[in-house]
DNA sequence: CGTAGACCCTGCGCGC
DNA sequence: TGCGCGCAGGGTCTAC
């Protein structure tokens, strides 16, 4: 569900009611996510911690408590973080809450149970095995064209799969590959190796343009997707190619085609996409 | 080494 | 109405 946007989206909805609280509870319901949920460790570094800051890195939720302690979240494919009442009833595949001092409820539902929630100390993050190999965040100023074209060199395979490699650059997932590439007029299938130094400069730009655009809109909202207030974004009325197969390319009036990449499916135009 | 594909898991919408 | 199938926003592991 959440790539980079969706992910900024849920910080900053989350961030003005969660700095300054502290949690007081641990509720581990069911610990079965990606990784075993270490209910032991999360209270130890969490519980009676005042949080301090929230943060992002590529589609991790980093909410950093005092003591040096960082719980790591990773909402995977379904996961839904929100800030609710502290009396509102347990809804299904609820993993686990944090009872706030103020008497909210942090409540983090995944029903595929691809997500993660950990603990570990804040500086240890960057070391830590989950981010050790992650490339450049592409709003970051360093994120340019030369940057793609350095990290293209000596490789092969289609520009799609390689915007998608967190190692390349992060928080580009599967529905903002499709997008930014249709921006940049791309074809998915170009391999790396073949494209010239002018246009990683305007896929950059498309990545930069449409991944701000959609935090601005709060995300998208295809199936599920809700900020920690529980509010859907409006991104999807913007998109131009994703989970848009038949429809007409906003740009040349061409059906937009449907092709499977790496068993995920990329949408584009073949008339402007080059 | 890099890349392509399978796989983890549940829910939903569709066609029959 | 009910059922089976395909598909879904991510990441990682394996086989080549």
């Amino acid at each position: 569900m959440p790539e980079l946007p969706e992910v900024e989206v849920v910080r900053r909805s989350l961030e003005p009611r969660l700095v300054g609280d502290t949690f007081r509870s641990l509720t581990v319901r069911d610990p079965r996510l990606r990784e075993p949920v270490d209910r032991a460790n999360l209270e130890r570094r969490l519980v009676e911690r005042e949080v301090l800051r929230l943060r992002r890195r590529a589609k991790y939720l980093l909410v950093d408590v005092a003591g040096d302690s960082t719980l790591v979240i990773h909402l995977g494919m379904s996961g839904r973080l929100t800030l609710v009442a502290g009396e509102a009833p347990v809804e299904p595949h609820e993993h686990l809450a944090l009872g706030l001092a103020s008497g909210g409820r942090l409540r983090l539902r995944d029903p595929r149970r691809f997500g993660l929630a950990f603990a570990v100390a804040t500086g240890a993050l960057a070391g830590d095995r989950h981010f050790a190999h992650l490339g450049p965040e592409p709003l970051d100023a360093a994120f340019d064209g030369g940057a793609l074209a350095r990290a293209a060199r000596g490789r092969r395979g289609p520009v799609k799969s390689f915007l998608m490699d967190g190692r390349v650059v992060v928080g580009v997932g599967n529905i903002y590959a499709s997008e930014a590439l249709h921006r940049a007029g791309i074809h998915p299938r170009r391999s790396v190796a073949r494209i010239a130094a002018r246009r990683w400069d305007l896929l950059v730009e498309a990545c930069r343009e449409v991944l701000s655009e959609a935090i601005e809109r709060g995300g998208t909202t295809l199936n599920d997707f809700t900020n920690a207030d529980g509010e859907g974004g409006w991104f999807q009325v913007s998109l131009r190619v994703y989970d848009r197969e038949g429809r007409p390319c906003p740009r040349c009036g061409r059906a937009i085609l449907r092709i499977v990449q790496s068993n995920r499916s990329t949408y584009y135009c073949g008339g402007c996409q080059r």
